[in-house]
RNA sequence: GGGUGCUUAGCUCAGUGGUAGAGCGCCUCGUUUACACCGAGGAUGUCGGGGGUUCGAAACCCUCAGCGCCCA
């Protein structure tokens, strides 16, 4: 093992991708399933294949490294599985813009070929995201990695169809379903995003005179598609027209007049329009009332089969002909604009959403969103923070049918083929359907297939030895934002298909990534940040820790560029510190001395040491990164860098320190291995410096060291660290330099002495010379105390201030002690631990005030 | 409307009953045998308002106010 000096800084942007590939090309991140140490595993979120790594994804990365890192360092048979989803709608939009500026659709080119040129894109330009995670460092194994759409995947999705059919869980059926215009398909509840909108709200008289109805509406063209008007069945406004029919305005067709318990008698008049084509509370009206479904939009939205002149219109001018159309009747009661009001948006396009009657493909999803809800509750899957699970069973508990059948070509195509006289049979993987069937031209909703991740992945349906392996999952990390549309799913179809065993053992949500003032990031507001920028400029590591540092269970983090060069800068403080560490000898050769042997400063060290570890370890097996990484800064910078080297660089400079060098090296490379996980690219360059070692990531997690934890050593050290901080006080309030070096004694309890030349050299106080040793000046610390010859005159002004202040703070200190003391009540009830403890506060205070008087009155006055 | 959070230093946030904390920012000093991406020292808070429980409340309960998110 050679050590050589380490250069002055760490150069992110050189060393980064070397290391990695070494990883990569060393297999590290590759298990053997045949292995008999336990698993650990986790599945990446796949990232959609037109995917870049945005912050969010960072942080998402950066929390599952860890977790993988960690546990692979303590010893387990870690897999964390990458992959990527063929996100349907998402990656057609974008071939189709490439097809759009050769003037071309999808239609032209049809169906096989537009296909064909999907996944030639794919093979051409997809993939940006795995090599960005390269840079990050995401210690997956890409031996293992899957794509929604490759051919064993597929075969899982032909498999849980076909059960899920088999088992009466999916079926056809017309609904109202959410439809986008633009994209020209059917969405699921959770791909439309509702934003309060301007519209209007336009009530409308129907009927006239005394048989007249007024009803209002934000969607005034549909009433084109009215098959009734309801009102609440107690409402005896309306009492006497229950039954009756009406004459729909500019249709010219009979409506009834219906009763509902559904009406809400207060909003508005108390009568609504039903339109059970276009509302899927009107469909349940319609349903309950045997209503005819006037389906009055063709799927690009314009009116059609009316028979009126709006036939031809857009559904947004149709909206503008209507209303003036009845308002030439005199049948627009009131107008209220602008109105604000939830509507829906096309997730992917942003287009507003259509309600519209239409035959599509659902899964039954009540017995497995019991099942899922059921899982939780009984503790077989835990989510992390538990001040989630509400949500989760809120959605559970209340999901609706999925609508799983998109009209799109890139996909898992629906495995139904209909028959020449009405047959529906469902194909699974190897099976052909009779001639002369066709197949259902729709495909999967992009989230069918991702539910299946968690065992799809690992071999699914085929009894592979990875699935034996590593199924379940042990953690799914993803933010609160995704539960719903994928975690959720992933439970209801693993616990389908693996007979009831949950897709992982735990769920751990963290938060979304937001600027530096907590507002959301967003391109239109200018307040986005790009990881890639960050990671070029400060290294992953910075981006990486900070991400980690703002990481609280299931909240929202600010992020800022300046903290990120913070975290560049303790990066490198801890390469500077391990170069000056190299340069003093430390080492990690030869047995660690026996601790009762080591001097206080070493004791302490490796005592800070041992709790920084197991509290690391503690909170990082809880999911506490932010938490994890504060103690692991301040052990680093405070303790480590600003103490224990500072206290020892007057033994290392004369040589006096063997077994220092010793504890030294231990102490940093028990730091690295912990820190690695989370910065794995500079513990890395630097653990192998330091060691010689082949590579951290396999180095073994540190472990705590119970005959390591010294009270009375880290009481001392605390007692060492005041007495410098009160010297530098005092000197900065005199306005010596902090070069500048002062004769001065030392009068100190026995316990201090041998540390006596250490404190010196920190704070430049050089041992009197006999006959020449004038103290002008006395600082006093609890029982230490210290002369000093001050060449210049003492401020006498500063150090009245000085302590002054102390002595105000002592008397405040002191207040509160008696009046604590002082209560009978303290007294009887308080825990005996803490009167001892208030009661040693009371006699420091007062031996403080009494040496602050006595200091203050032998002051010369001003 | 239902659910669920949040309100602590200038900013972003920790802190689940025992003398209010961190990072960044701010002020002063500084070419110390690692590091100016640094060191030393310092300033800054009636812990949103009010009430209660308790010997003791930033923390537990009630209430009011403001902000947010999810679902309808």
């Amino acid at each position: 093992m050679s050590q050589r000096e380490l250069p002055p800084n760490f150069s992110s942007a050189e060393v980064e991708a070397p290391l990695y590939e070494k990883w990569v090309a060393a297999g590290y991140f590759t298990p053997d399933a045949k292995s008999e140490k336990p698993p650990f595993t986790i599945v990446l979120p796949p990232p959609n294949v037109t995917g870049v790594l945005h912050i969010g994804t960072a942080l998402d990365h950066t929390i599952q490294d860890i977790l993988i890192r960690m546990k692979r360092m303590k010893g387990f048979n870690a897999l964390w599985l990458p992959g990527t989803d063929h996100a349907g709608i998402a990656t057609q939009n974008v071939v189709e813009k490439q097809l759009a500026l050769e003037r071309l659709s999808r239609h032209d080119l049809g169906r096989e070929e537009f296909v064909k040129r999907v996944w030639q894109w794919k093979a051409e330009s997809s993939g940006a995201i795995l090599q960005q995670m390269r840079r990050f460092g995401d210690s997956v194994d890409w031996t293992r990695e899957r794509f929604t759409m490759d051919e064993g995947l597929s075969r899982a999705v032909l498999t849980i169809f076909k059960r899920l059919y088999d088992a009466g869980l999916i079926y056809r059926a017309e609904r109202i379903i959410n439809w986008c215009p633009r994209c020209m398909t059917a969405l699921s509840d959770i791909e439309v995003d509702h934003s309060d909108d301007e519209g209007e709200l336009v009530s409308i008289r129907y009927g006239d005179g005394d048989d007249s109805i007024v009803v209002a509406t934000t969607r005034v063209e549909t009433m084109l598609g009215d098959t009734a008007v309801a009102v609440h069945p107690d409402d005896q406004r309306y009492a006497h027209l229950v039954g009756k029919s009406i004459l729909l305005p500019l249709v010219n067709r009979l409506i009834p007049i219906i009763a509902d318990g559904h009406v809400d008698p207060k909003f508005g008049t108390g009568a609504v329009k039903v339109t059970p084509a276009h509302d899927p509370n009107d469909f349940e009206i319609g349903l309950r009332h045997c209503l005819a479904n006037i389906v009055m939009l063709s799927p690009e939205a314009v009116v059609t089969g009316t028979n009126t002149e709006f036939d031809g219109l857009d559904r947004f001018e149709a909206r503008k002909a209507v209303v003036e159309a009845l308002r030439a009747q005199g049948r627009i009661v009131a107008e209220k604009r602008p109105y604000i009001h939830a509507v829906g948006h096309c997730q992917r396009c942003d287009t507003t959403v259509e309600p519209l009657l239409s035959k599509q493909w659902f899964v039954k999803v009540a017995p497995l969103a019991k099942a899922a809800g059921d899982a939780v509750r009984e503790g077989k899957v835990k989510i992390e923070p538990a001040s989630l699970e509400p949500r989760y069973f809120e959605w559970v508990d209340n999901m609706h049918d999925w609508c799983i059948s998109r009209q799109l070509w890139w996909g898992h195509r629906i495995p139904v083929w209909y028959g020449p006289n009405g047959e529906v049979i469902v194909t699974g993987p190897d099976e052909d359907a009779p001639a002369g069937y066709i197949q259902d031209p729709d495909v999967l909703d992009t989230w069918f297939s991702s539910a299946l991740w968690p065992f799809s992945t690992l071999g699914w349906p085929e009894q592979t030895e990875d699935l034996k392996k590593f199924y379940p999952t042990s953690v799914l990390v993803t933010g609160y934002d995704i539960l719903f549309f994928w975690v959720v799913r992933m439970m209801l179809f693993g616990l389908f298909a693996m007979e009831g065993v949950p897709p992982f053992h735990i769920i751990a949500l963290h938060g979304l990534v937001r600027d530096k003032f907590g507002k959301k990031m967003s391109r239109s507001k200018g307040n986005a940040i790009d990881p890639l920028e960050l990671m070029d400029i400060y290294g992953a590591d910075a981006v990486r820790f900070t991400l980690a540092r703002g990481a609280n269970p299931g909240s929202d983090q600010a992020l800022a560029e300046e903290w990120i060069a913070g975290s560049r800068n303790f990066g490198t403080k801890l390469w500077n510190a391990t170069r000056f560490a190299m340069m003093n000898g430390a080492t990690i050769s030869g047995d660690l001395p026996a601790f009762e042997t080591l001097n206080a400063v070493d004791r302490w060290i490796l005592s800070r040491l041992n709790s920084t570890i197991t509290q690391v370890d503690e909170l990082l097996e809880a999911y506490e990164f932010a938490r994890a990484c504060e103690l692991i800064y301040h052990f680093a910078w405070d303790d480590l860098c600003d103490w224990y080297l500072e206290l020892s660089k007057e033994a290392f400079a004369t040589d006096t320190a063997h077994d220092s060098k010793r504890v030294l090296g231990h102490v940093l490379d028990q730091l690295l291995r912990l820190m690695h996980p989370i910065m794995p690219f500079i513990t890395e360059e630097l653990w192998t410096n330091l060691t010689g070692g082949e590579s951290v990531v396999l180095a073994e997690w540190p472990e705590p060291n119970a005959t390591h934890d010294d009270a009375a050593g880290e009481k001392l050290i605390l007692q060492v660290q005041e007495i410098i901080t009160e010297v530098r006080r005092f000197r900065n309030d005199q306005g010596i330099k902090p070069s500048q070096r002062i004769p001065g004694r030392f009068y100190a309890p026995e316990e201090f002495a041998r540390y006596e030349s250490a404190m010196r050299f920190v704070l430049r106080i050089d041992y009197p010379e006999e006959g020449i040793f004038a103290p002008s000046q006395t600082l006093e610390i609890g029982k230490f105390k210290i002369e000093l010859d001050l060449s210049q005159s003492v401020d006498i002004v500063a150090e009245r201030a000085r302590l002054s202040k102390d002595l105000a703070a002592a008397k405040k200190d002191r207040e509160t002690a008696i009046v604590k003391l002082s209560n009978d009540g303290f007294m009887a009830k308080a825990p005996a631990n803490v009167v001892v403890e208030i009661k040693e506060r009371l006699a420091k205070t007062d031996s403080d005030i009494e040496r602050l008087t006595a200091a203050l009155e032998g002051l010369p006055s001003a």
